[in-house]
DNA sequence: TATATTTTTATACCGATAGTACAAATGAAA
DNA sequence: TTTCATTTGTACTATCGGTATAAAAATATA
């Protein structure tokens, strides 16, 4: 995206953080960030494909910060969900994204409503892969009610104690209270074996490679996490520490990471010489192969 | 409200059904409802304001056959407290109320905003104390919450639901899945202690008179049904049991009970000699009596 | 430097909208 | 028949999102 262009869309963001989708106007826009009306329409073909934009980047610094607080964490450990949620609650705020995510979906807009649904749909879909994460393969059958039911539980709780409490101070007692019967929740559901929803619906949200990409991260996280497990604590270890923490940063916190410096990092681990430890290096470069071909298409 | 006016909400209504609030003009009402502007801007000041009085006649009467349902049953039996919400969930969507009322959410006009959250607020405030009737008074510092996070719940569930089910056949089971996680939950909270929101502040949402006249109702109601439990099988006390449900229709079932007709029922009913009978009769009539002073202010 | 191409600007314009103003027509009560 | 409130029809204002386009400015190309 142009930087002209990515101006106007954060001038455009403040105004409607500010004042509301609706209630700016298109001029206020153009006299805002100082750009005529046929600039406008030649970077937007319309006022909603603009907030179509706005809520992309939103979207995409969310995931990413989110996926971040994962690196180098036991994906099983309920805490590290408790943060990300919270995180995702905190720039929701910052952002006045639930006013302004209202506002769209009551316009004629069917593409936007869809773009927006679907984002929902990403959301429930990423808490359901996390409570598996959490809770094990065994309650499987009931995350994705879990998951639906938490976003409901949350979102009212957040709701009704804003009413009393402006401060985003509590934001964390709330996450935690919420996930305190999101907890309970899974165990009377698996004790009574009822189910509302199939999960495997989640399956046919999105097309095929989501899934394939998010399980191979998966994968990838695991080997490394019983790698580093797996190291001692004298000098040469901490180096391989480091190294181990390095792939990890490249793979998952930067855009694209750079191939060569995986490989060279994984090339100076095969230094040790521990059988377990060989046995999952080999399984990390096996896997490695297998992202770089998949994000290459 | 005027004949023809009542016309317009009603035609209004139709059209904001059909099309959407803001999709539907102000002409489209005119055409459809065959007035004039001048007509119709002599009846609402605004389109807003038009809306809010669909709202308040849907509220109305959704208020009115909600209590309808507890007349004559047993106030702490779950199975009424499932049927009234299968009741709202029905009349919400043939009205398509939650689309309606997302879309007036977004508005500048905070009046209109106000009078919908004082409605979202009174709804909570009536699952609260409806809690209370079924799960008793020793749980009720948990019914706050509970009540907010129900509606979360039944809310998410039912969105996600009609994804995949446009039919309203499943409502039913819908509701019991999330009835049954609100059992379980107000067991989970008494027992770990934990609370979000102090119930008392419930109380501060409204006037106290709302209060009184409800907790009214309920001390008569649960009298009236004393008195039932109390009566034979034979002919004479079957004649008994009609007066007591007649007084119930015409307290609870209409807009203004005819007070002398209540008093004339109860006179009828004083031919029972019964000791306990004549002490809960008694005690009707002192309730009544309150009753129709609370009501004439 | 001179020319060609693309981007940006300024402005006029369109059709639709909510709401106003008001004189004329209608209708029912006195 | 007169009086009075209600209703109608129509013209009007102001704002909105979006289009059209010619002139100006910036950029690339030769």
């Amino acid at each position: 995206m142009n930087d002209r262009k990515q101006h106007v869309v954060k001038m455009a963001h403040e105004l409607f953080i500010n004042k509301g989708f609706q209630a700016t106007s298109i001029q206020d826009i153009l006299d805002y960030s100082g750009i005529s009306k046929g600039t406008f329409y030649n970077y937007f073909s319309s006022k909603n494909e603009l907030l179509m934009a706005i809520f992309k980047t939103i979207y995409k610094d969310l995931e990413k910060m989110r996926d971040e607080l994962l690196i180098g964490q036991d994906r099983s450990d309920i805490e590290i969900f408790i943060k990300q949620i919270e995180m995702q609650l905190i720039t929701n705020r910052k952002n006045r994204l639930i006013p302004l995510f209202e506002e769209v979906m009551v316009s004629k807009d069917t593409e936007i409503k869809k773009f927006l649904e679907q984002g929902k749909l990403r959301n429930i879909q990423w808490i359901y892969h996390r409570l598996i994460d959490i809770f094990g393969e065994s309650k499987k059958p009931y995350l994705l009610d879990c998951a639906i039911m938490f976003m409901g539980i949350l979102r009212e709780n957040i709701k009704f104690n804003r009413i009393y409490n402006e401060s985003s101070a509590n934001i964390s007692r709330i996450v935690r209270y919420s996930v305190n019967r999101l907890v309970n929740m899974v165990e009377d559901l698996s004790e009574n074996k009822e189910q509302l929803l199939q999960p495997e619906l989640v399956e046919s949200w999105f097309p095929n490679c989501k899934k394939q990409h998010y399980d191979l991260n998966k994968k990838i996280q695991h080997i490394i996490f019983l790698l580093k497990n797996n190291i001692g604590s004298d000098k040469n270890h901490m180096k391989a520490k480091e190294l181990l923490e390095f792939i990890e940063e490249e793979l998952f916190g930067t855009k694209s990471p750079r191939q060569f410096l995986i490989e060279s990092a994984i090339l100076s681990l095969k230094t040790e010489h521990e059988d377990e430890w060989r046995k999952n290096l080999t399984r990390l470069e096996q896997l490695l192969e297998e992202y770089f071909k998949l994000i290459k298409d």
